[in-house]
DNA sequence: TTAGGTTGTCGAAACGTTTCGATTTCTCAT
DNA sequence: ATGAGAAATCGAAACGTTTCGACAACCTAA
């Protein structure tokens, strides 16, 4: 392991200066930098980032918070959590994978008294979250994927519901639907606050309305066997529906199983959109599912820059929404009123 | 930030003392001990990992390099990462998240020499890696997950492909079938030495033998067209293909297409197994398809377990198998030979 | 009593940086 | 020639640990 000392000595100069030549903190004479940095690249110099943490209180480490994988919220984490890195890594800062626990305040609190990071990204953050204020108390930088009910002042980076929303009314009502349904995700994950299971459904019921469309709520389904169940339900009660919006991949698995079973037929009697699952996803149904893909990438990117930022000095805090990408699959299809009727 | 300093003042006694009655690695008085550990407390001091790592060389932080996402080798790679992230943590060690570039090495020189982590994971290992080469020089402990052509002496988990293409050929087998075809992952993958693409189908065609099964090569399908044209052209050549495996989920949607635009049903008139794919990716097919799932969980935390026991000291190097596990879906039903013929 | 050993505690050095006041060297106007 | 001021470099302290030789206190055996 070759130091500063080992630099200084070969280029004859002070270990200070060494440093000031490498970091351009201060002047150093022309002939002189040139001197050391010769002698740092002959020797392979490395700068030790622990040495260079503990001095500078700056470890440019940042902490990536995921939640007990358990949860069923799925693997479009990876997307995230690699862009993040990603992103981080072009801005010369490292990224630590830190599984949280079921405290998760607690956990917090250890890790951020470790020294070890400059900042903390939260991701999956519930409505009610807990852990944004802590961190804003405990004074240690962070930035959301995802948001609280309330993120005022807080950097974040979080889906555009909205306006993801409005893409897919336009979409179907494009087509000439007229009724448009939504099985959202499992109870418990709209109950427990997760933020996109409550903000879709909110977001497109309105989109609907300012549409003119009719919304109707399809109920809660995270398994195949319950997205059949809310297809069966929701079609005894509103016969009428043409469009279905489903969130997640299993429960829009069991929906088209349960059409199957009542002998309709996606596109044509029934079209079928995917939302938040990726479209690498979406293709592996039959037929191909039309999908809302989340920016994953974009919002883990977004984050680590967000934090990076915020890392570097003040400023105003940002806050990003980006719609999810409508990915056109053949599950899309005008109704078929006309010929029926 | 409270420093050792403060508790030892607090405590009355020598800041070395309280290094060795926090980390008991001298005897220190049960009283004294005692007193220590109070004023700790009260002063919720946590230790420095920077200044400890910088004295100790040691700072129980591992890196999990993980290659560009862009191949496509899909999300299962999350996996492996959340569970050797946790299995690391329980054993009170970090895991920092390190994206790959395209000069791997270079890379891997930057990245160790910065004195941040005591090894190294490698993730989506080739059969002719050279990552593990450059790691042994370097005298950097590290551990893989999959293994390279030739892995002696190397700590490493691996798929038991042996165990599982018995597995999957009992299970035909056992329907009664007599021919398995594969279609195995792109060309481009398998070329480049993708370890589980080769061996997975020369671990098929070995256990089909041992059955007495015909193995037939199915060709090459990443994608869902691939997959199609894939399925078209093995039944061209061999119409008495009665069961097939494929790999990833992509080319199975394809090969599931293919088979009913031929008019051929799943799983009546064909048997179909998912290679390498979550079951809970199995489960978004219709129908249902069995699948062999990778023990991606299992492998990150052997992975991350053998890397620190490594760390901790000698012994032989640890290799481990874990076959997949077999999930039965409804893709699997006896040939209908008998009533045909 | 005293020599020898044990047990507990202390103090200082070291790890590899950054930071900053102090010092040297050079330039130029007087 | 000389002094002021700028430019370049140096040296030492500090960051918070761990490590280890030295030392004090006490106990035991002669």
């Amino acid at each position: 392991m070759t130091s500063l000392r080992d630099v200084a000595a070969r280029a004859q100069v002070a270990v200070s200066t060494v440093s000031a030549a490498l970091n351009g903190t201060r002047p150093v004479a022309a002939a002189t930098k040139l001197r050391i940095e010769q002698a740092a690249r002959e020797l392979g110099y490395r700068p030790n980032l622990l040495a260079r943490g503990l001095q500078s209180k700056r470890t440019r480490i940042l902490a990536l918070l995921f939640p007990p994988p358990a949860g069923g919220f799925g693997p479009t984490g990876m997307g995230f959590a690699t862009a993040a890195a990603e992103a981080a890594k072009e801005l010369g800062y490292h990224v630590l994978l830190s599984p949280e626990s079921a405290a998760p305040v607690e956990e917090l609190r250890h890790l951020t008294g470790l020294g070890l990071v400059d900042g903390v990204l939260l991701m999956e953050v519930r409505l009610d979250d807990e852990r944004p204020a802590f961190l804003a108390r405990a004074g240690v930088p962070f930035a959301m994927i995802g948001r609280t009910r309330d993120p005022e002042g807080i950097d974040y980076a979080d889906i555009d519901f909205a306006a993801t929303a409005r893409q897919a009314v336009a979409h179907v009502a494009g087509l000439g639907h007229r009724v448009l349904a939504f099985v959202n995700s499992p109870a418990a994950a709209f109950e427990a606050g997760y933020g996109p299971a409550v903000r879709s459904s909110a977001a497109l019921a309105t989109a609907a309305r300012e549409a003119g469309l009719d919304y109707v709520d399809g109920g809660h389904a995270g398994s195949r066997e319950e997205g059949a169940r809310a297809l069966d339900a929701l079609l005894d009660v509103r016969p009428d529906v043409t469009a279905l919006a489903v969130m997640g991949d299993r429960a829009a698995a069991g929906v088209l199983a349960a059409a199957a079973r009542r002998g309709l037929r996606v596109p044509d009697d029934l079209t079928l959109l995917l939302v938040l699952a990726s479209a690498r996803v979406a293709e592996i149904f039959h037929p191909r599912l039309t999908t809302l893909e989340p920016p994953s990438a974009e919002l883990g990117r977004l984050g680590a820059r967000m934090l990076i930022d915020r890392l570097g000095g003040g400023g105003p805090p940002r806050q990003r929404l980006v719609p999810c990408r409508l990915v056109t699959g053949d599950s899309s299809a005008p109704p078929r009123t006309g010929a029926a009727s």
